[in-house]
RNA sequence: GCUGGUGUAGCUCAGUGGUAGGGCAACGCACUCGUAAUGCGUAGGUCCACGGUUCAAGUCCGUGCACCAGCUCCA
């Protein structure tokens, strides 16, 4: 058989097949038999061990190639399990693949593993990769494996073997004297795993299934050279020193009190300086795109939460109390009571849309092993929106909300946003509310809107909620994290338990949709993404404290209270650095505080009647006229740089 | 909620069953200072909470709470 491999550089190679993956290298470069990790065959990855059967495009992996990494990452989880048999004979082994950064493997063993057991892991697994075992693949026989995994007494292998297609070839890899359940592909031998770390161990369930058994999963990371690996530990170091939490803490922004319980934040005075900067600036935006302002109370009667289907389908997650023999509930939505306000009085199509918008602090249940920081709390501040509509005004409004999410983004300093469309699962429409004309109309309207905007856009299938399809926006952060902020929703669900109508041009009354829709998601949250993107600096127009004023000594404590006074009354957010310090000292704890600008002021300012800045951004700057500077920084506050 | 870890002064962290410690911060004194930490001194403790073991518990055991890493969940 003739096989013709097509190389990156449309070179055909016209080879007799199947071939090992060895022979086809060689074929293009003796030099890179040394090198290969593997090579991609028409997009899927074939390791060396592989055959090539079928013609396509061909393309050698070294380790240069992102691919590469994964091929590698995998084979490490396998040297890692062989540790762990050797250590611990008794241990089941479930499921190990490779991930972003790394790898784990879930293990069955009875003893927990300590950190001194990774410690012990890892040199083992050092020992073993000297050794340059070779991974050898192997195809056996379903009954064979079953068999063979059952003596074993491997018995999530077991399972598994079970549950693999019918068709599909049942592959092992073996490397020295452990044997797994794989597909590959693989390294070589271990001889190539050199620059790898365990991280830590956590537990995971078997199928990630809550009522499996828990195994212990233990993490690691891999990579081909040590300098890659040290370039990673430094990243999360990196990470780390990014960490809301701590910067929280350590910027007195906000902190959780253990006396009130988890998942419940506090806001300190500079932390409260930001956030009302950034409600200032939400609500200035939402007039102008003609929302209107409202504010709903933090309790209801439980027969609201009956009527909107909460008190049956989420009642778990939301606080309840008795009072006057009545159940109350504490808002753990803001949807009640804006269609309560949208009620007021019989709404003509004239009135719509109609755009009801507020900051809305909710709360709700959450379990406690799932709160973390400002991205998962129990009580927080939704920056809501209800919007009322026609059924022709569904584009435009959706285009509009779409656009001002970009905008909102954008002015935070994220410019880098992805977008999921979730719509139902289609082969199980009886899962959700609503009829298929409405599905259908919010879906077009969804995919119009986006086309306008011009996003791409991911299609997530059988995602959508049982009330309506949505649009979630997500944004990469500074280090290249992912969060979701935005979200747009469409609700069937809620105008008919509430009955929610307007009066069409014909006189009928009808159902308007409502888009629920929040744009920073929560306001905690989005404040933790923006901590963590900006690492603690925010930019000057959002910076609790803009500028400290540094007297050189207390002779000139007086002048530097004339130009604080001074800066304030300008408009800036500006303080006193009266201690008895060295000058060296007041920097630096300015510096920590991450604050954008000091002003420094001894006998030549006071003489001038000026001031020196120093900035954060790019240190000394020399002197400057109070009115100057304060040009300067104004300027950049309109900016929001 | 589950698995594992952690909880000691405002913060950060030591602490071997036998009198509770360092650094930073706070406060006082001296210095009166020019771009990332001046020196000396003083004060500060429910060792997360509640039980238990022990002559004796920060330390060992149990329960609860909070936090951390994951899992699970995320109308």
């Amino acid at each position: 058989m003739q096989i013709d491999l097509i190389l990156p550089d449309e070179r055909v190679l016209n080879l007799e097949g199947p071939l090992p993956v060895d022979d086809a290298i060689a074929a293009v470069s003796e030099g890179l038999l040394r090198r290969a990790i593997a090579v991609e065959l028409d997009g899927e990855i074939l390791d060396r061990h592989s055959e090539i059967k079928t013609s396509g495009r061909f393309r050698i992996l070294t380790n240069k190639d992102e691919e590469s990494l994964s091929v590698l990452r995998h084979s490490t989880a396998h040297l890692m399990a062989y540790a762990v048999q050797e250590l611990y004979p008794e241990a089941k082994f479930a499921f190990g693949p490779d991930v972003e950064d790394g790898f784990y493997y879930d293990i069955l063993v009875d003893e927990s593993f300590t950190p001194d057991d990774l410690v012990k892991i890892e040199a083992k697994m050092k020992e073993l990769a000297k050794g340059k075992h070779p991974f050898i693949k192997k195809i056996m026989s379903r009954q064979d494996a079953a068999d063979y995994f059952a003596e074993k007494q491997q018995d999530f292998k077991v399972e598994h073997v079970g549950e693999l297609p019918e068709e599909e070839e049942i592959s092992f890899y073996e490397v020295g004297e452990f044997v797994d359940l794989c597909g590959g592909p693989h390294v070589a031998d271990t001889g190539m795993l050199k620059a790898f770390k365990l991280r830590t161990v956590a537990g995971a369930y078997w199928r990630a299934d809550e009522t499996r058994e828990q195994l212990q999963r233990i993490y690691g990371t891999s990579w081909f050279k040590a300098k890659d690996l040290e370039a990673y530990l430094v990243r999360l170091e990196e990470a780390e020193k990014r960490d809301h939490r701590k910067l929280g803490q350590q910027l007195g922004l906000f902190g959780m009190k253990e006396e009130a319980g988890g998942g419940l934040a506090f806001w300190y005075p500079k932390g409260t300086v930001l956030r009302e900067q950034i409600e200032n600036w939400w609500k200035q935006a939402h007039r102008e795109r003609g929302y209107d302002m409202v504010v709903t109370p933090h309790i209801f009667k439980g027969d609201l939460w009956r009527t909107s289907g909460h008190l049956d389908f989420y009642a778990e997650n939301m606080y309840t109390f008795e009072q006057d023999e009545q159940t109350y509930v504490v808002k753990p939505m803001n949807c009640p009571g804006h269609i309560l306000i949208y009620q007021d009085d019989l709404k003509s199509y004239r009135d719509l849309p109609q755009r009801l918008a507020e900051l809305g602090t909710v709360y709700r249940y959450e379990r406690s092993g799932t709160l973390h920081g400002l991205m998962r709390v129990r009580g927080f501040t939704q920056d809501d929106a209800h919007i009322f509509c026609t059924p022709d005004q569904l584009v435009d409004e959706v285009t509009k909300l779409i656009e001002f999410s970009r905008d909102l983004h954008a002015i935070f300093g994220f410019t880098e946003l992805t977008t999921e469309l979730s719509v139902r699962d289609s082969a199980n429409k009886s899962k959700y509310i609503g009829e298929d004309e409405e599905w259908d109309a919010a879906e077009a309207s969804l995919m119009e809107a986006v086309d306008r905007v011009g996003l791409s856009v991911k299609r997530m299938e059988g995602e959508a909620v049982f009330y309506g399809p949505k649009i979630d926006v997500k944004l990469k952060d500074a280090i290249g994290r992912s969060w979701q902020t935005s979200t747009i929703q469409f609700d069937f669900n809620l105008p008919r338990r509430f009955n929610v109508e307007y009066v069409g041009a014909d006189g009928q009354h009808k159902h308007p949709y409502i888009i629920h829709r929040a744009l920073f998601g929560s306001l905690e949250r989005f404040i933790g993404i923006l901590t963590e993107h900006h690492a603690g600096e925010f930019p000057l127009w959002l910076a609790p404290v803009q500028a400290i004023v540094l007297p050189l000594s207390e002779h000139f404590r007086d002048y530097g209270e004339k130009v604080v006074e001074e800066l304030r009354k300008a408009g800036l957010r500006a303080d006193l650095d009266a201690k008895d310090e060295k000058l060296g000292y007041k920097i630096r704890q300015a510096e920590l505080q991450k604050i954008p600008y000091m002003i420094v002021v001894g006998a030549k300012e006071q003489e001038a009647g000026g001031i020196t800045v120093r900035s954060k951004k790019s240190g000394d700057e020399g002197s400057f006229s109070i009115a100057d500077f304060l040009n300067r920084a104004l300027d950049e506050i309109a900016n929001k740089h």
